[in-house]
DNA sequence: TATTGTTATACTCTATAACTATA
DNA sequence: TATAGTTATAGAGTATAACAATA
């Protein structure tokens, strides 16, 4: 625990700042997905409207190797059968395949296609481009340190909150 | 190393590190909703599982004043019909009450009740508690550089979304 | 006629349950 | 018998459309 600022919390007035951010992250979260910019960028990529099947591509892209249906489930905290109906969407559409899993018959490796893999570029550029412009006028130092630290605290948050859902108690 | 980052943005690998910190920042706010603890922090206050209600109450509490229906739905960017139902749902718990607008006989204001205030008090206090614990550990100038990056950010990126959502192109 | 809110309905996304096939 | 995935169904959350009351 930390010196003084962490302790006050008064249940009615706890660290303002801290609220305010958290304020701010959450109407800034619902602005992107119910707002336009997660569509544009799918428009722009030519992925059409479908968001959770553009998630599934996307995880695929950064992930860089062909991944199990599980495994694009737990990268994206979701449960299998709802990515079992995005890959089958994406498959449809060329954007996806699905190859042997050399090591369980079982289970198939989906991988973008090259369409599909250039779709995901041009989605990620579009939203990288739009988050960089908002960046642009910052001052670089500020630019890193946002980013950096976002990075541990999510890292730090995620975390923690694996230990909570995990301890159910 | 930041002085090009801005212009490094190829369509394949736009920015590392501004991906990874957005992947993460997607994830993390998957997590905490579909995780437990938005739902342990409303059952910690004594909410129950009502989310997008507990997100009403939540906004007239920080709101500080009553507030119209239409005023609610604003600060949540969800639309009339949804906060309806919400402080229908209140009402019935007795955690929000209406009360009549001096200036307007069409609207009303919805204010917590004392029990939905410290419902609301609780609610947050359980919230920004974990969050504070995460921040615990870190060294108070980053922490304190987070909150307020954070903060400047999410009102860049917003003002910079409503601006494409208005302009519609 | 424009605006505030309500009612009724539909849609999107994700979860749960039951089942098949392979390990 | 455990695990990976699929199919079918259900639920939460939010949107759209049609309407009522007041400005």
């Amino acid at each position: 625990m930390s010196a003084e600022s962490t302790e006050a919390r008064e249940p009615g007035e706890p660290r303002p700042d801290l609220l305010a951010a958290l304020t701010r992250i959450s109407r800034l979260g619902a602005a992107m997905t119910r707002g336009r910019l997660v569509e544009r960028a799918a428009e722009a990529a030519g992925l059409g409207r479908d968001r959770p099947a553009v998630g599934v591509l996307v995880t695929l892209r950064t992930a860089g190797k062909p991944l199990r249906i599980g495994e694009i489930a737990d990268r994206m905290q979701v449960v299998g059968p709802h990515i079992t109906r995005q890959v089958q969407a994406l498959e449809k559409r060329d954007l996806v395949r699905r190859i042997p899993d050399p090591h369980d018959a079982r289970a198939r490796l989906i991988e973008p296609t090259e369409a599909g893999a250039e779709a995901a570029n041009r989605y990620l550029a579009f939203l990288l481009g739009w988050f960089g412009d908002t960046l642009a006028d910052w001052p670089a130092q500020d630019r890193d340190d946002l980013i950096r630290l976002l990075a541990r605290f999510t890292d730090d948050a995620t975390a923690r909150l694996a230990l909570l859902d995990g301890g159910e108690d």
